[in-house]
DNA sequence: ATGAAAGCGCTAACAA
DNA sequence: TTGTTAGCGCTTTCAT
């Protein structure tokens, strides 16, 4: 059986198309009782609007494009679920690709989403560039940074304050009794998150008059960083690491336990991002808490805003940070 | 600026729409200099042709859709970079939905990907019921099931064999000497993935004349099976535990920390998945690996042999599966 | 409150 | 090799 077109369901009700299609959308007033006809008729054909000739026809597809390095990273996949139960909720479905941070992927890809005539795009990218913006406006499609930071604030966006967390981090590390605090990242350059974070850790060491130059960088992944933090550790005695993320919090903490180090005793670790990874370790690792569920989710009802006209009361929204403390920082507690 | 259609460059060209429309999609000769020009045109305007129209006139939309219990679960989205990557060399894009799993939401995400005029689906759920095939056989959508088992083979799906391969992993337990090996898994019922890997623990212990009667059942998530493990283990001492996941195992594997068991020594433990948990923790777990990742990869590449009438060998492509020793069954290293 | 008719931007016969 | 012409299935004026 072929599926059936509104033109079918017109002349089932008997009733012109122009009416199926106000009962469809509820843009105008129907009369009860040949709304109710029309909807028998759909009953019975099984009939469902194609949304491409909508989309065609009305020049909103009510679809989103999300822009994401990888997918499979990390929690991103906890904020692609937040942005698609947000968008589920005002009837929008995505269509997820994956950039792996590359610009010229990236740039290639805002132009895919306008030929998939996307109602609006929700992008991350680890560090913005001149040619990102340049795309962004060419592109005409409503556009939400999300846990990418644009320092100019051009593009709407939504973030955390990666510094301020950082250097909070550190502060209540410090108010430990810490002084000798080591800080691990990936090699991000000026403008990612990972920049901001070890700005962070440098702001508070010396506005406390501590040393701020125990930072080490390396890959991101959790073998790169153990190895690194193992041969960290072999030069010198650090009292504390605040990592750029969970997995390489992880690494360290297992770098301790290679080198018979005792975390939080000998060695206190702080983490970020909150991912699961932390109370999967043993003791469970104290981390700066990212909402990423709620990054996607608040990003997405951002993008809904725009596209429906609403108000809203800032172009660049900041999230909260949160330090949660467990065992790798309690000393006192039997985990 | 309004942006071109093929009528602004097959004006500017100098041609009729049609001839662009051929160089477009390279299916008709067209005389190299006209080619030229309208390549010519094309970049003058910086013409992109609308999908959405596409789809409408050709009846296919370049769009799969993508239906997932939960893609923040597990390894998930490792699965669906792997779908991902895959479509992108084809030209696809994917629609991505999670489920939760829920029946009606499965059913009713078929129907809206048929509005969307996806080319095909692939689709994962726990537990296939008699109401998935009735949809699939209405949506007359090509659907590929994803880790999702249909025992009576009739959509075409890529698995690997749970009961074998737990089967394997009791196996690899019981040729080290032991004997009292419990299986620790979700409450899952007949037919799904957790129910399999049950079945082949039984098989393998009957095989060798063991008692099979050591199942435990909680929720899939760490910390509840923590609780769980550490219940079992204050009743009876186990020699092993075979996990029905990595997530399960790691809880085990704590378990038997807070009850100052030793791992591997007093108690060795085998997850299931190879997720990246495996290595972050001390000791390192034992899986059965599955390649999460190629399970995505090869269910899109099966879709499009079926988009595109390739022949193909089977309906239901099973991939293999492998034992991973680490230091969670390795007594005599020193991790 | 309802219908008629003109597109939306493209593909795909069918002609030439 | 190229052009002409119908649609694809809907939304959206504009009438009535």
């Amino acid at each position: 059986m072929m599926s059936a077109t509104i033109y079918d369901v017109a002349r089932e009700a008997g009733v012109s198309m122009a009416t199926v299609s106000r009962v469809l959308n509820d843009t105008a007033v129907v009369k009860e009782e040949t709304k109710k006809r029309v909807l028998d008729a759909i009953a019975k054909l099984s009939y469902r609007p194609n949304a491409v000739a909508r989309g065609l026809a009305s020049k909103r597809t009510k679809t989103i494009g999300v822009i994401v390095p990888d997918v499979s990273a990390g929690f991103m996949a906890e904020l692609v679920r937040g942005i698609e139960d947000v968008a589920r909720m005002y009837s929008y479905h995505i269509i997820l690709c994956n950039s792996d941070g590359s610009l010229t992927r990236e740039i290639d890809l805002v132009g895919t989403m306008w030929e998939k005539q996307v109602d609006g795009i929700i992008f991350m990218s680890p560090r913005l560039q001149p040619e990102h913006i340049q795309t962004f406006e060419d592109a005409q499609i409503p556009i939400i940074l999300c846990r990418t930071d644009d320092p100019e604030k051009r593009i709407p966006s939504v973030n955390i304050n990666n510094r301020l967390a950082a250097q909070d981090a550190v502060e209540f590390l410090i108010k430990k009794g810490l002084t000798h605090i080591a800080f691990i990242g990936g090699v991000g350059e000026e403008g990612t998150l990972t920049a901001e974070r070890r700005q962070g850790y440098a702001d508070a060491m010396r506005q406390y008059g501590l040393d701020p130059s125990f930072v080490f960088t390396s890959r991101e992944d959790y073998a790169t960083s153990l190895v690194s933090v193992r041969s960290q550790l072999s030069i010198d005695r650090y009292q504390a690491f605040l990592a750029s993320n969970d997995e390489m919090a992880l690494a360290a903490l297992h770098a301790c336990y290679d080198m018979q180090l005792k975390v939080p005793d000998d060695v206190m670790i702080v983490g970020f991002d909150n991912t699961k990874l932390t109370q999967m370790a043993r003791p469970e690792l104290t981390t700066v808490a990212q909402p990423m569920y709620d990054y996607g989710a608040v990003a997405m009802r951002f993008l809904t805003k725009l596209l429906n006209d609403e108000p809203f009361s800032t172009y660049t929204v900041i999230l909260p940070h949160q330090i949660l403390e467990r065992g790798s920082t309690k000393p006192s507690l039997i985990l």
